[in-house]
RNA sequence: GUGGGUGUAGCUCAGCUGGUAGAGCACCUGGUUGUGGUCCAGGAUGUCGCGGGUUCGAGUCCCGUCACUCACCCCA
């Protein structure tokens, strides 16, 4: 314990947890790697306006979630609570859109914010992995961008993540759906706030999950009626290539998901698992964003999937996570000499690719043994004064209990061989 | 922002109607002066979250406070 604690609704990551988070990363990003999606890294805080006029000004996420603060320059800040608006003003501000190569493909990891009150799998601080797919309108691409999440949660060994999918329309037919909505929510008995909502963000009233509010929703117009035949079609081929590609997925019409940029293909991962929360990843298309933050037209779609929500899942539903050994070989001298020599074998064994570890700090050789125990190893390296004279180095199986000498300059051919 | 629950050893927790603390695991030592894991014997550990009140006496009751946690809301 020390005078300080990790700040409310954070926590740290610690081995041997934090592998699995490491993991979990690792297992995102491979599918997006192997789609030609390249990896981008942006600032943890941005203008605050970017924010505001990107997410929406009416979302929860701007209104109360966000850590917004005016630097000594006078320059109004806030720590990112999402990561597309970064992404896509990154790529605006390089011109990446220019170099005549649409869609540009981006992938990103990092850690975002949000002031909420903490939670299971609520946190202030979260990790998230996403993808951009910037300036092309197609619905293979709204596909291929599910089918890699889709990819990433299969090679974890997900097997309970459903796919929840809904179209949001465009600015043909969205502003048509939402006053035959206002019109039929206006007509309903709900708190102050719903009714405000009704007039700022009327789809978001859909996915209110009270159950009073659930109730009096039956016979609700559906986005899915009001849909344009531009809109209906390219939904249509987004299912179709999903089904085509053997992508289970759940209608959702009511789904309708807290940012405001989002157009036509929205879609979330949920879970079980997480307590009180659902979504383990989300995500859609968001044809007007580029223009809303300044830029040219670019029909561009992405998601982010939570990194700790995806660890909570995994945990849920009991998976674990092939890791690799923190240590193969550990290392037990007796005696400076000793210790000077297999420091050397140590070294040459981590440069050969094992992963070997050393009993520092003149540990007794009970003690070390035990340290070697401990650190996981398969395999112990043992040298005295006695072994060294002999030009040996026992090795030790820690499994069987076996050992027997091994010349010094055949160990690390050895160890290889018996870790194969 | 609103409501509920919980704070006792490193960890998980027990502690009945108030009588100044206990278990399991982990840890340390020895049995083995060059051998871990198993086994046996022994050992250390606590501002009982913090502050106040009631009482002869508070881990236990009351009030406050902080922290953690869960849920509403919202989302990753």
């Amino acid at each position: 314990m020390s005078t300080f604690q990790a700040p409310k609704g954070t926590y740290d990551l610690l081995p041997p947890d934090s592998a699995v988070y490491l993991a979990v990363r690792e297992a995102m990003a491979a599918p997006l790697r192997r789609a030609g999606y390249g990896y981008v890294e942006t600032p943890g805080f941005e203008n605050v306006e970017l924010f505001s006029r990107g997410v929406g000004e009416s979302t929860d996420i701007v209104t109360k979630e966000m850590y917004a603060f005016t630097t000594k320059g006078g320059d109004n800040l806030a720590l990112r609570p999402e990561g597309t608006a970064s992404v896509l003003r990154a790529a605006l501000e390089a011109n990446l859109h220019r170099g005549g190569n649409l869609p540009v493909k981006l992938w990103y990891s990092g850690s975002y914010y949000r002031y909420e009150k903490p939670q299971a799998g609520r946190y202030r601080h979260f990790s998230q992995v996403g993808a951009e797919a910037i300036g092309a309108e197609d619905p293979v691409l709204d596909a291929e961008l599910i089918v890699l999440a889709v990819d990433a949660h299969r090679s974890l060994g997900l097997s309970n993540v459903r796919l929840l999918l809904n179209s949001l329309g465009d600015k043909e037919c969205r502003p048509v759906y939402r006053a035959a909505l206002q019109d039929f929510l206006r007509g309903l008995d709900l708190d102050e706030d719903t009714r405000q909502r009704i007039e700022i963000n009327p789809l978001r009233v859909l996915d209110d999950k009270r159950e009073s509010v659930q109730a009096q929703l039956t016979g609700v117009p559906l986005i899915a009626d009001h849909l344009c035949e531009a809109c209906k079609a390219y939904h249509e081929q987004v299912r179709e290539v999903l089904t085509a590609e053997g992508v289970a997925y759940t209608d959702d019409p009511k789904l309708v998901r807290g940012l405001d940029y989002y157009t036509r293909t929205t879609f979330e991962f949920v879970h079980e698992g997480l307590g009180s929360q659902s979504a383990v990843g989300g995500g859609g298309r968001y044809d007007g964003l580029s223009e809303m933050i300044g830029g040219p037209a670019l029909p561009s779609v992405g998601w982010a999937l939570g990194v700790d929500r995806t660890v909570l899942a995994l945990r849920a539903e009991g998976v674990e996570l092939p890791l690799p050994a923190m240590t193969d070989v550990y290392a037990v001298p007796l005696g400076e000499e000793a210790r000077r020599a297999l420091f050397t074998i140590v070294t040459a064994l981590r440069r050969a690719g094992v992963a070997a570890d050393f009993a520092y700090g003149g540990k007794g050789m009970k003690n070390a043994m035990k340290s070697a125990n401990r650190s996981g190893a398969r395999l112990a390296l043992v040298a005295g004064e006695r072994d060294l004279a002999e030009g040996v180095i026992q090795l030790k199986d820690l499994d069987s209990g076996d050992q027997a000498p091994v010349a010094l300059d055949e160990i690390v051919t050895a160890v290889k061989e018996r870790l194969a």
